[in-house]
DNA sequence: TCATAGTAGTACGAAATCGTATTAAATAGA
DNA sequence: TCTATTTAATACGATTTCGTACTACTATGA
């Protein structure tokens, strides 16, 4: 790789990151004290995901320890937005699935963030958001195939 | 702002808190113990400004709370990444500069990451990130410009 | 069947994050 | 000049993050 590819591919990382630091104060403005963006996101990956997910599956899909996974999905248990259940299948093992009052809160955070979003001054710039979108996706499929060969977290 | 617009806003942010969690660990992977990204991103910031920031602009720059920049910018003097000197123009303030120790462990792990980035299966996708860069950059500025008038941390 | 290895989750403790309150210095206005 | 206000940094404490070690359960294979 030459010296300016790796200096493009620095620059990215960088604008990538700035990018994502925003975007986590922009939707943790809506979201109750304790509640993060992490949790968010979480909500989000559930509501996907009706039967529920392991905490470790929700551990290696958002890149964090499992036992910081334990602690987060607690959270959003004691405030009610998750159950944790026994896993059927395993007993070892459990599945954290969302509530009818997490589907409450990620629905409204969505809305008053999508709000916030669109009256910022000055104005988000969607089509450059739209344009980056498909390159962005096969940028995040490619880092993550890379992941799985050298083995996760 | 229709429905279908306030979706990919949401898709962008999604992709790239994701990107944003992959390049983190990425260069992690090549700093040492207490060191993270974020100490990497200042070093990195501070190389640029040989006459050196104050805590408050560092803060600002990086969209943490002032109180954690103090927390951080310890850790890096406390390893002799910078020093942190008096700021001859106020008496309150301070100056953190990067030490040679502290440009030293930047180029190593800039050379490291950069190695590891180059040697990736499946291959990182350059080209997709260089047609990012510009929209990225433009898309940053606009936030950066959105924050300045709401108020900042 | 039974021993051994592997896996899911958690207790615990060290360190990081960040909100609130405080101290010290600069600045503005009477 | 002197008082009031603002600003830079930090002390402190609550919470979060995450590495290590542990327990409970499952799976493998003589």
């Amino acid at each position: 790789m030459d010296d300016d590819s790796t200096h493009n591919v620095f620059r990215f990382f960088t604008e990538v990151g700035i990018i994502a630091q925003f975007s986590a104060r922009l939707i943790e403005k809506n979201l109750p004290e304790r509640i993060t963006h992490l949790h968010f996101g979480l909500l989000g990956h559930m509501s996907r995901r009706p039967d529920g997910e392991t905490p470790q599956q929700l551990a290696y899909a958002f890149q964090v320890p499992k036992t910081s996974m334990t602690h987060t999905i607690r959270v959003l248990e004691a405030e009610g937005y998750i159950e944790i259940v026994p896993n059927p299948e395993d007993a070892r093992s459990k599945l954290a699935k969302i509530t009818p009052k997490g589907g409450e809160l990620l629905m409204q955070a969505y809305a008053k963030s999508a709000q916030d979003a669109a009256t910022m001054d000055p104005p988000l710039l969607i089509d450059q958001m739209e344009q980056c979108l498909e390159p962005l996706a096969q940028i995040r499929a490619q880092l993550d195939a890379a992941r799985d060969k050298s083995g996760s977290r």
